[in-house]
DNA sequence: AGCACGCCGACT
DNA sequence: GTCGGCGTGCTC
């Protein structure tokens, strides 16, 4: 028996299956999707089985077996091995860079060579290996050549050998427990307390933790007695890492389902039950209730003992999320962020892979969760570009569910207010079966927004961020004890640094792009390559020293807001929330310590629900608006639509405010008066007339390297090959600059393919792909092909 | 990707 | 003479 694998070398020259002779012993062990250990060339590497021949047509001489396999059962099923071949090939990326994208990383192991202490060694040769060993490992590539012949005669005896290491990313976590070893030995008449813990531990069917026996209030000190009586023995007890183990969870119960969730939820749950894989679009206005009807079908998913996936942003795995679906669900939920250590997503995986989780609720890469039977996948805010994968390999989470659900017959419900608009085209054309959620269930209705023009305030002398009608809204909340969530969305102290004298604006060395000044280290740092050098209050063009910032960041907001108002501020971005843990606190301490202002940037425009909250203000509604980009109109609308639904969730009727200097861009004037429809409409006869997405598919190909020229001569030589290898239906936009022109050092230059239909297309690309994987190691030119891109810049 | 092989310059 | 520099090529 012979099996193909897949190397785990991420590396385009091994990108193919090699055969490997399955010895005897493990015949009957090895199936696909198993993780094995094989000789691969000078090393051992670990590799994935992707099926099993009874022949090979490597010559024998060539073949070597599989060393060992490293796991019980296989961490690939039949569908996340097909899963991770179709996703390759769409995506065109190495196989074993999906499979990897697909596993926890906790999975990847390495090897190493080490030198091992035979037991037969002399004093001589243990002498000497000792003598290199460090902390009595010797691992043969950290020895010099001139020490490695010094035990090569010990070598040639075998007293010192050569072995292969594995050693696992991760370890299981490991505590220390207690077991009962049921012996009646003298009665602890003596000992009432030592009695009771005994019990304790004897009432149990498995172990008892030390730490869980510390809690109940028995010390080590009285086990360690218990143990010395030889009622008890000590072990190790391998223990899953909960981040929600402190958490206390109240019990959720279903709640009623107005005519509109409930025409939605039959139709869907009509697909459920008779296992059509269609795909729904639920276009809910903020606070219609989306998530209720979710977990209504997850329930009928379990009680058809089938399992879901639900996808949600990662800025929306806030805890009020992820506790609803803990308390509806209890222990068969896995949670699946970003935040986690890849031990406690390992744990997490692990309860999904062992069945004992039955719904996970994750970020992007939880679409991968590993279960058998899938019932349903819930992606909620759909429109969200983080389900696009900005490293490679660049998938979307939508086009992974879609293939999954196609496997498992399941239903996809894809969910949001303001649906990014291939789905709903999409659905306009009945490929998608959309439903409309136009009430808010118990709560006020959404609150019409406001628009205040910054140039008129500027014509009457404010130049502050502030307008007199927002500064007075906001007062007005303070008087009154209600809050305010205002939305600034740039991060860092202020923009950037000028040259007053001269103009000069700081650049990063490294890439095309102004360094932006952050106050709370007094340091100008780049967001591209992390660049970062201390402000000096002199030019380093002209030497003058009449330096100041401009542009407005989130500190310099907050120090304002503080100024005007002298109230407490919580602001939220990624500096104040990079640490673990800090975004709970800092929303918990928000709706706690009714702390008057909220202030952030687009982190907080998703999933906050609080019913203080009455006003919401966005400072800057433009910023988005001016990006090279031809998504720009819809994600201003998205952003906006977003954040004008924190306010008035409750009881309280909410009031929303927009800044903005262009008054009359119907991508804010339709997010004021909430019209996702007109929106829709209108921005699609701009899509159609500038031929984009949806009316066409792109593909960017991105072209980095050191010289200009060198970009040049590829981009030409891509537009080339494309031209003639694709039909005239299609169109081709540059070679041109990228948005960005230089990020670290290397030039980029970007070619912008939309087509309709072309099946020979792909073709094309492994070639462009292999032709340019080639150049790559040459000369370090580096092209990407990102398939239906989020961003053209 | 790694790792060995191999062919060249500069050291004890 | 040997060590080690990194270009080249292969891995079932």
């Amino acid at each position: 028996m012979f099996a193909a694998v897949i190397v785990g070398v991420n590396s385009k020259d091994v990108n193919r299956l090699f055969d490997y002779k399955i010895p005897d012993r493990l015949t009957d062990v090895i199936k696909v999707g198993h993780r094995v250990f094989v000789p691969f060339g000078p090393r051992h590497v670990q590799a994935y089985v992707m099926s099993i021949h009874d022949d090979t047509g490597v010559p024998e001489d060539k073949v070597k077996e599989i060393v060992k396999v490293m796991d019980v059962e296989p961490v690939l099923t039949d569908e996340l091995v097909e899963l991770s071949k179709k996703l390759a090939n769409y995506y065109i990326e190495p196989y074993i860079s999906v499979i990897e994208t697909i596993l926890p990383v906790a999975l990847k192991t390495k090897s190493k060579k080490v030198l091992m202490l035979d037991d037969s060694a002399s004093g001589e040769a243990k002498f000497i290996y000792e003598s290199y060993a460090v902390n009595g490992e010797l691992e043969t590539k950290s020895l010099h050549t001139r020490d490695l012949a010094k035990l090569m005669p010990y070598i040639d005896t075998g007293e010192i050998y050569e072995d292969i290491l594995i050693k696992q990313h991760t370890r299981k976590k490991i505590q220390k427990g207690v077991r009962s070893l049921y012996l009646n030995k003298a009665p602890l008449e003596r000992a009432p307390k030592q009695y009771e813990a005994l019990h304790v531990i004897e009432d149990s069917n498995e172990p008892v933790l030390l730490a869980d026996l510390k809690a109940q209030g028995y010390s080590e000190a009285l086990v360690r007695e218990l143990e010395k009586k030889g009622y008890v023995e000590k072990l190790d007890m391998i223990v899953e890492r909960d981040p929600y183990e402190s958490a206390v969870f109240e019990a959720d119960y279903e709640k009623e389902l107005t005519g509109e969730q409930t025409a939605a939820f039959n139709s869907i749950n009509n697909a459920l039950n008779n296992r059509e894989d269609e795909t729904f679009l639920l276009h809910g206005i903020t606070g219609s209730g989306k998530t209720e009807v979710y977990l209504q079908l997850i329930q009928t998913a379990l009680n058809n003992g089938r399992d879901a996936i639900m996808l949600v942003p990662e800025i929306a795995l806030t805890p009020q999320m992820v506790n609803r679906f803990k308390a509806r669900f209890g222990d068969d939920v896995a949670v699946l962020h970003s935040a986690l250590s890849h031990g406690e997503k390992y744990d997490e995986w692990r309860k999904i892979q062992s069945g004992r989780a039955r719904v996970s609720v994750g970020a992007r890469s939880s679409i991968f969760a590993p279960f058998k039977n899938i019932g349903i996948i819930i992606i909620d805010e759909e429109h969200e570009t983080t389900y696009k994968q900005s490293e490679r390999p660049m998938y979307h989470a939508a086009e992974v569910a879609k293939l999954r659900s196609e496997y498992h017959h399941c239903p996809v419900v894809l969910g949001s207010a303001t649906p990014s608009l291939e789905s709903y085209a999409r659905s306009s054309k009945e490929v998608y079966k959309r439903f409309e959620l136009t009430h808010r269930p118990g709560m006020q209705q959404v609150p019409k927004a406001e628009i205040v023009d910054m140039s008129d305030e500027h014509k009457d002398g404010n130049s502050g961020i502030l307008s007199r009608r927002l500064e007075a809204a906001i007062q007005d909340r303070i008087d009154r004890g209600e809050q305010t969530v205002l939305l600034l969305n740039r991060r860092g102290f202020a923009n950037f640094q000028i040259c007053q004298n001269c103009g000069h604006v700081p650049q990063c060395p490294n890439c095309d792009i102004s360094l932006t000044y952050h106050k709370n280290n007094s340091s100008l740092l780049c967001h591209y390559c992390s660049y970062e050098e201390q402000v000096t209050r002199k030019c380093a063009d002209c030497g003058s020293t009449d330096v100041t910032f401009r542009g407005t960041g989130t500190q310099k907001v907050e120090e304002i807001l503080r100024d005007v108002f002298n109230v407490d501020i919580i602001r939220m971005d990624v500096d104040t929330t990079q640490r673990k843990g800090a975004h709970e606190q800092l929303l918990s301490r928000f709706e706690s310590d009714n702390v008057p202002i909220l202030l952030g940037t687009q982190m907080i425009a998703k999933g906050l629900d609080y019913p203080n909250v009455t006003l919401v203000g966005v400072l800057n509604a433009d910023t988005m608006l001016n990006l090279p980009d031809f998504r720009a109109n819809e994600r201003t609308f998205q952003l906006l639509t977003q954040v004008a639904g924190r306010a008035g969730r409750h009881e309280l009727p909410g009031e929303v405010i927009f800044q903005t200097y262009n008054p009359e861009h119907y991508a804010i004037t339709l997010a004021m008066t909430n019209n996702y429809t007109e929106f829709y409409d209108r921005e699609m006869q701009f899509r159609k007339f500038a031929r984009y997405s949806p009316y066409y598919f792109h593909i960017l190909f991105t072209v980095s390297a050191e010289r200009i020229h060198d970009c040049l001569e590829a981009t030409t030589d891509i537009h080339k090959t494309l031209v003639d290898n694709v039909s005239e239906s299609c169109i081709i936009i540059g070679p041109s600059p990228s948005p960005i022109e230089r990020i670290k050092n290397k030039n980029r230059f970007q070619i912008l393919l939309k087509y309709k239909r072309e099946p020979e297309l792909k073709h094309v690309l492994d070639a462009l792909d292999e032709k340019y994987t080639q150049i790559y190691k040459k000369t370090g030119l580096s092209l990407k092909i990102d398939v239906d891109p989020q961003y053209i810049m």
